[in-house]
DNA sequence: ATTTAAATTGTTTTCGACCACATTCTGGCC
DNA sequence: GGCCAGAATGTGGTCGAAAACAATTTAAAT
């Protein structure tokens, strides 16, 4: 019943062979007779053998540098949590050798992220953690990796024509859909929903449009196209008059105005604006726990917020490129996070909280 | 780039004398002049020493025993989940020592809990694990362990008079708050919302009074109390008619009900009912993931399910031991999981994902 | 049969913390 | 000076995996 742990050291002498000629065949290096090697693999199947990682990390203490290559939080807050997230890691991770550098760019200028991704690789990492918000610059990126053999992990932004070791973030039709089915949960009228893009590159921000199209794709499959009517909007500057202007035509436009969808984590300045034109039948559903929109979550402005767990991206990216590398696990290729519905009762339980 | 890994090897080097000494200095062990002592401090701060607790952990092959004290999931199938996380946990801390052992008890049946805590305590465990269940009858246990300086972890349930390790678990009050937003979120018409305790020794249920407590509070605070009634009902045996028989007494009774919040994970119990009767028009809500919720989820007759993340549960609760006890890392005396709001759309990734 | 290279297998050290054991040092006493 | 207790300090083996290094066996060539 005490199943003891097994070490190489049993195998070698079950198989009356020396831990030399185990090693081995565990790592499939050197020369092993066929007869030696079956023997060896049949018994570690049996004794259900798994290396014992604590040992194996202590013996090769290599350091393994890895390049996160993100946007300046200090341009964009939202940036701010996958830093800490994987800062986090690094600090869990250091006794394994971990060391993570951090390539910063501004993530309204292509020529600063092709500066910094430049640097990262020259920098020769062992693994990068990327946010590819540009989507067409990226891709030459891409090749000189997959070229040199680094591995790279994607995060936020899910790009289509690439290999990635991993990708970690959200479904993002999946998220529009999700949205979708809360704008209209028990709403007994019909009306007319907006799906806003603010300031955002549209054509270069994939994420987003997928985003659109499953909002749109629920009213679809649900059979409510003659109910509601989806309309969209790209925004500018929320600092210029535009902005509010815009705003202001789209209610004219449709006096039935039920709902807003915000596509990126900037539903803020949507609530804004509607906090100071007094509106407060429409309803509104944006992305991620900033502070900002915590607050307008709080005063009940913004009705539900989607958590991206930006924080888990960031944490959870520099994970998977230590399983890949230090301990050889296997990684899926796609870890998509959680869609977690944020409202004012269970907002709590999401702050500072999880890895 | 000076972050070169400090060893006690190199304190010694530094402080000219053996590592020896740097251990006894480090663990408060032996005897050590004065002046050794000071300098050696003195180096580990300024070298700012950590010890490598994969070499820490290597070497100390100490086996910890814990127990696990819980229902029977054949009984109760929500007790699968805790158990498998539990599983899991011991699977990945089994080269730390870790080695769990169950105890399963019938959560219907006192004298069977009492026989297994009894056991447990007897296995003299290093850690204790524990779904309170019963009350009343675990308070002696709580005395008996804090005597025997035996940690305890207790999950699920909160119990008021305890001083355990840790506990983890959701906050029961603020679920109960947070279905009570969800089903009347978007709702114009006033009407009557039934609380269902089904299947459950209510007086022995702390946690459950808590989740009706929330879900009533929430009515008072949001002023809403003219226009929603809030009524309960507490169910015998599903498969008695009884059963039936009280349902349908609450719907003559109250014409215009307009939802139902079922305490625990037995909701699909209530949309058997409500799809046998072919009512469309009640919103539901429980707690869990059980495959029977997921159906009625997928169909419709349960609108949202409160995610008690009961795998986590189990999960966290091994974990907390073992920082604990293996790593000596301060513990948190409350760990609340966060009240995941889980709807159809949503649910692929809650689904056997995350720890 | 002897030599030799190749193929196979065995042995030993290393990683860092820890701890049992061994050694050296100090001061007090005859 | 010599002896000894107790205080202070040093040494070396252990954990399991890894990998460099050493030794042995096999097969082919002369």
């Amino acid at each position: 019943m005490k199943n003891k742990i097994v070490r190489i050291k049993d195998i070698a002498e079950k198989a009356e062979v020396s831990k030399g000629t185990v090693d081995r065949v565990l790592h499939n290096r050197g020369r092993v007779s066929e007869e030696a090697r079956e023997k060896v693999l049949r018994i570690i199947q049996e004794m259900n053998y798994e290396p014992n990682l604590i040992a194996r990390t202590l013996k090769s203490n290599k350091v393994y540098h890895m390049a996160a290559i993100i946007p300046d939080p200090l341009i964009d807050p939202y940036w701010e949590a996958p830093k800490s997230g994987l800062e986090k890691a690094e600090k869990e991770l250091r006794h394994y050798g971990i060391s993570v550098t951090s390539f910063i760019f501004n993530p309204y200028n292509v020529d600063s992220f092709l500066k910094k991704a430049k640097e990262a690789t020259q920098s020769e990492p062992d693994g990068i953690l990327l946010a590819p918000v540009f989507y067409r610059e990226v891709l030459s990126f891409f090749a000189q990796w997959d070229l040199r053999r680094i591995p790279y992990v994607l995060f936020n932004t899910q790009i289509p024509d690439a290999t990635p070791l991993s990708y970690i973030g959200q479904d993002s039709y999946q998220s529009g859909f999700l949205v979708a089915k809360l704008l209209t949960f028990g709403l007994p009228e019909p009306g007319t929903f907006l799906v806003a893009h603010v300031y955002e590159d549209i054509p270069n921000s994939a994420h987003l449009m997928k985003k659109e199209e499953g909002f749109r794709h629920y009213f679809v499959e649900k059979k409510l196209t003659d109910k509601y009517q989806v309309v969209r909007l790209e925004l500018g500057n929320p600092d210029s008059g535009l902005f509010t202007e815009q705003l202001n035509k789209v209610r004219r436009q449709y006096p039935d105005l039920k709902g807003i969808f915000v596509t990126n984590s900037k539903a803020y300045e949507i609530a804004f604006y509607l906090e100071k034109h007094r509106t407060t039948d429409i309803k509104l559903i944006g992305y991620d726990l900033l502070p900002k929109n915590l607050y307008y979550l709080e005063t009940g402005i913004i009705n539900f917020l989607i958590n991206q767990n930006p924080k888990g991206q960031g944490y959870w990216g520099i994970q998977q490129l230590t399983d890949f590398l230090v301990f050889k696990k296997e990684i899926q290729p796609i870890k998509y996070l959680p869609l977690d519905i944020i409202t004012q009762e269970n907002l709590s339980y999401y702050i500072d909280n999880e890895g």
